[in-house]
DNA sequence: TCTATTAATTGACACAAATCAATATAACAC
DNA sequence: GTGTTATATTGATTTGTGTCAATTAATAGA
């Protein structure tokens, strides 16, 4: 524990490794510190609305949440799951002032939110970190792409697959329990929540994974990047 | 033609604006000037191939580009089309140095390359222009979302909708010609190309836009909003 | 100008996947 | 424990959309 503090590069007080935050300095830190508030969430509670202002920057410390945009007739897309080291900067910073998605906790939460202004303060001052925002938010981009590929050309068993792989990642483990709902996996993949759960089915009667409620294996693991690569 | 080079804030070699240009300090926009070369590319030309080291930043002066990506089984997604004042810079730049997309020209095109350092260096001094930068990737993301409900919640012919009202956005005319392909126009939308074609002619049939070859005039502006936006 | 090649169009068909409806299971309040 | 709501599952059906094949139009090359 005490080893652990040694290599902290990150977030002082929270202890955690928060990507670029390593480039801050002493007193950028401490205005992060002096304008943040640790704040808990429930599992199902929102952390951010779509649509409203975005006055801060969230470090998710532990936890797990749910980043998500509206789409038609009520249907949600869920960009991606977001986890202990993660930070949310709206896309709307610096232009609208909006956020332009929704987040909310699929687990208890424990986040840090520190105010735009003091952020922003940062990104202007130093260049380091300016550039590891940007770089962040180049690999988001790069994300995006790849989530449009897999939506246009590939069918719902290689975009369930890639869900799955996708969630052991996250979770970091081949077996896993996930609170994430039936609809929730079927948002992640861009499908209806029936037909995700006959994909899931399917799987399962193939061997490929073994699922029980909320618990999720993954047996054949190259058989599911297989089916997750040519769609 | 005089009074238009006195309200050039973008870049003096180029006479042009592009966003975030204006930041530039005079001696920024020396070393852009140094580092640039102009080159012209002819229709159906490579600018940019995708898996290729970025080394350029690529400012569009005159004529228009599709920016694409490879998906599965040689097929393409058109992300944008580009057209002057439009600059690209690959999201790999601060990554894996790679170029994440293609860029090919849809006509003949002037442009001015901007080494990368010149860029980087700018990037890193210059945190008025880091902010503009920021922003720009800020718009990116945003408008992939709305790519991603696009291409998850609507069916063709709202897909289709979309892209001749982004085109007639593009083209900044409610008739226009367009260089673009049948095939490309179906990438734009993520159908197939047959399918495309049979939405045009749908579209035509009922009046709401009238198309002779590359030659589109839209009708019924509200009613293409209308499908664009219900899906 | 004629031929060769590529792009555009049309029709028939197959199949993927959403929707609707019904039921089963789990979670929860009282 | 019982009734109530939300979530999960299954089956039947319909619709959207891609694929294949054939035809026509347009473009380029000799």
């Amino acid at each position: 524990m005490t080893n652990k503090l040694v290599d902290i590069t990150g977030c002082e007080m929270c202890h955690i490794k928060f990507q670029g935050f390593d480039t801050l300095s002493k007193d950028e830190l401490l205005a992060f510190k002096q304008s943040h508030c640790k704040v808990v969430y429930q599992k199902g509670e929102t952390i951010i609305k779509e649509g409203t202002r975005c006055n801060n920057i969230i470090c998710i410390r532990k936890g797990f949440a749910k980043l998500f945009i509206k789409g038609l007739e009520n249907k949600n897309i869920i960009i991606k799951i977001l986890k202990e080291g993660d930070f949310i900067v709206s896309p709307g910073l610096f232009t609208d002032n909006l956020n332009h998605f929704s987040v909310s906790a699929i687990t208890e939460m424990e986040t840090c939110l520190i105010s735009s202004e003091a952020f922003t303060k940062a990104f202007r001052r130093n260049n380091l970190f300016a550039e590891q925002i940007l770089k962040l938010n180049h690999q988001i981009t790069n994300n995006l792409y790849s989530q449009l590929i897999n939506f246009s050309h590939k069918k719902m068993t290689g975009r369930v697959a890639n869900t799955i792989l996708y969630l052991s990642e996250i979770y970091n483990a081949r077996r896993f329990y996930t609170t994430l709902s039936r609809q929730d996996i079927a948002d992640l993949s861009s499908v209806s929540k029936e037909s995700l759960i006959r994909v899931l089915k399917d799987f399962k009667e193939s061997g490929i994974i073994k699922i029980e409620g909320n618990h999720i294996e993954i047996h054949a693991m190259s058989t599911l990047h297989n089916i997750s690569r040519v769609g």
